[in-house]
DNA sequence: AAGCCGCCCAACCGCGCATGA
DNA sequence: CTCATGCGCGGTTGGGCGGCT
């Protein structure tokens, strides 16, 4: 059984919000506040507004949706909003808000977007909330349209490089045309960033997705990919390496390494696991800058170590930094 | 000029969590 | 403690608009 709807879809209106109906809203709110209740919110807006009602103790009382809908049977000559407070709150926080900024996102929030979203997915309230006079659903809505086809357009240029990189070694590299681990005998020259496990424990048992199931989303794939790719041994410390050939961000190793940080032949690495889109490994210490596992067009990454990544757990101390 | 297509974004939907009775 | 309700969030949808044929 299915939750009730919050309000009777059949007495309230819906889609794009009028020129009168934002007024309407944006008065009461610079004028009332929420009152702490949005679903009584449209009710009594309309009340205050059209009828120029304004009773204190009525004020604060809390109404149900269907109640605040109702005074519209009370008072039917009432043409306030007939919204329901829940797309009240949606308008108000990202259309009316006075703060609000609309369009043109700068590099610099593209940057914040981007690592944001590898520290901690979609959580689109919390990275808002690192950009001044955005909304969650600015940022979900450039997210979709605009940056995931940016990053996508800076991978897919160094596909085939990599394609010709399986070919040469096709018992070390997992079945990826854009990732791939490797064993450091390859003796690749690469542009690198590296991260170590401080404690192979800490790293979690996790990262057992199969190549077949690889992520089409350059993001997921970029983020994730040197994060969830790893199965740590249990004595050794762990490299695992983004390389940063030309364009793209499309060469990946990983290698465990020893104790004295000298590399060790390494197991094939082909259990790759792209199912979280932020699977950072608990613990995971890294030293390096992320500009240099970042793809070029986001430069501005360099600004931000890979110590300021995080897992989900979201240290709130590192999403402040923002 | 008209029709088609794809993109963008405002708005909706449903779920999980918090809170209060 | 339980249940009902509201809030906040992330995912999804669909209408409008601009570009292309």
């Amino acid at each position: 059984m299915g939750r009730a709807p919050c309000c009777d879809k059949a007495n309230v209106k819906r889609g794009p919000w009028s020129p009168e109906e934002d007024a309407a809203l944006k008065t009461y709110l610079e004028t009332y506040g929420t009152g702490g209740n949005w679903m009584a919110l449209p009710g009594k807006a309309g009340l205050f507004l059209s009828l120029s009602l304004s009773l204190p103790s009525f004020c604060s009382k809390r109404l149900s949706c269907n109640e605040s809908m109702s005074l519209y049977l009370v008072f039917p000559d009432h043409q306030g909003l007939r919204r329901c407070g829940k797309s009240c709150r949606l308008r108000w926080l990202n259309y009316l808000r006075p703060d609000i900024k609309h369009g043109g996102f700068t590099e610099e929030e593209d940057n914040i977007i981007f690592t944001l979203y590898c520290q901690m997915g979609s959580r689109w309230s919390v990275i808002a909330s690192k950009l001044p006079g955005r909304t969650d659903n600015d940022v979900k809505n450039y997210w979709n349209t605009k940056l995931k086809k940016k990053l996508w357009a800076g991978n897919v240029s160094d596909s085939t490089k990599s394609d010709q990189s399986s070919a040469e070694n096709p018992t070390l590299v997992a079945s990826t045309p854009s990732l791939h681990c490797v064993s450091k005998a390859e003796n690749h020259s690469f542009g690198i960033s590296a991260f170590q496990a401080q404690n192979p424990a800490d790293v979690g048992s996790g990262f057992s997705a199969n190549s077949h199931s690889l992520n089409s989303d350059p993001i997921q794939l970029y983020c994730s990919g040197f994060m969830d790719v790893l199965e740590f041994g249990s004595s050794s410390k762990n490299i695992c390496i983004v390389s940063q050939e030309n364009s793209g961000f499309s060469n990946l190793q990983c290698l465990p390494v020893s104790g004295n940080d000298e590399v060790e032949d390494s197991e094939v690495l082909e259990d790759f696991g792209f199912g979280s889109p932020y699977g950072v490994g608990n613990g995971l210490c890294f030293h390096e800058k992320a500009s240099e596992a970042a793809p070029p067009c986001y430069p501005n990454l360099a600004d931000l170590t890979y110590a300021d990544m995080k897992p989900p757990g979201l240290d709130q101390s590192v999403i402040d930094q923002y």
